[in-house]
DNA sequence: TGTACATCAGTGAACGCGCGTTCACTGATGTAC
DNA sequence: TGTACATCAGTGAACGCGCGTTCACTGATGTAC
């Protein structure tokens, strides 16, 4: 009984396993083009397996996007109350906008990399709009006098400018919506030279 | 030979109907999850005769991505030059961040609708880059005393707010999400009582 | 400690289905005489 | 004007394939005595 835990802490040890493969995949190529099979075996495992964890490729779905938007919320609201403003903003805002994260699709913020996906998934949705929330606190937090108002604005302007840099053909226009948005939220000029590495 | 002109009017017609019907189903159910049989049922045909007029359902796909974004680029272009920068603003600005256009995500601007999409499809990104910077020259116009840069944080406001306002389960947050872009690139304080409708 | 049994996470073959694409065809329309 | 023929947009059956899901199974681990 007490070592059928360590087998239960294996099996939920798996479970994870699964959930950042799909996390990963999903922002790389789209939802709908990751198989259950390809996620498996990114996790490690044969697809018949997948039904011992989850009841169904959608389940799944909704657990990735409420999960993995709740680590960055999590995460920004630890800065945003640990560290002074001006640190916060840099972590935050600094390097949501930063030209490492437009690149890293794969472990990008949900809300860039699957948002418009998203608004077509009404189980992932409150999940979502839970830690979008947080996120708006946090940034109430750390952006300098600024109301609940403005702050909604701010995190549009974050959402946009990593979107719109990622449609961008060209690396110079994609480089300026970075640059654009960071000037509005931080009053930089452009991006510093070391780019401070994204976190989720 | 004259009347073969009209025959190809009326094919060019069908292929008009069959990009239209894919606008809005992949705006509607996203892209993958709209097979080229429903898209051809949409457009009062069978599916069998898609081939004539495209090569493949990714050609169509890069298709109605430049074709449908350049039309709301070029409907930016015309307000701007032709309206005064208030009432131009009015109409741009302020019919992109009326509630009708985030609701109407059938018929809402490609780069809310699909754009963490089309980030990944890079045979789209031209097209689409081409769009934006045209959109980008419609809003300096009508957007008073900003620069480039504070142009383009502004777009990403505007996209950014119709994405999380779409991803919101609670229509007062999303609607705050829509409000507070619009206080911010408009200096109002709410949608007017009747919001003017979107126009793609 | 050693042996027989129970559990259950993970395996992999199989399923029905809908996808993107092909192709032989049909039948309305336009041309030639 | 009337008839025979050519064109070609659109039809619909068929294809191979990969999807999500099911299920009988295996084999490592934990339990009972």
């Amino acid at each position: 009984m007490l070592q059928m835990r360590r087998t239960n802490e294996q099996k939920s040890a798996t479970r994870q396993r699964i959930l950042d493969a799909a996390a990963r995949l999903f922002r790389l190529h789209g939802i709908d083009a990751v198989g259950v099979d390809a996620i498996m075996h990114a996790a490690g495992l044969t697809h018949g397996g997948f039904y011992g964890h989850f009841s169904s490729k959608e389940a799944l779905v909704a657990e990735v996007a409420t999960a993995s938007l709740a680590r960055s919320a999590a995460r920004w609201a630890k800065i945003s109350r640990e560290e002074s403003s001006e640190t916060a903003r840099q972590l935050i805002v600094g390097s949501y906008l930063a030209p490492a994260h437009a690149a890293a699709m794969e472990q990008g913020c949900m809300l860039t990399t699957l948002g418009s996906d998203m608004a077509r998934r009404p189980e992932a949705k409150s999940g979502i709009a839970t830690s979008v929330r947080v996120m708006l606190e946090a940034l109430e937090r750390c952006l300098p006098a600024q109301g609940q108002r403005q702050v909604q604005a701010s995190l549009s302007t974050m959402v946009g400018a990593v979107v719109l840099a990622r449609l961008a053909d060209d690396p110079m226009l994609a480089q300026s919506f970075l640059d654009a948005a960071r000037s509005e939220l931080l009053g930089e000029a452009a991006s510093p030279p070391e780019a401070v590495g994204h976190k989720l």
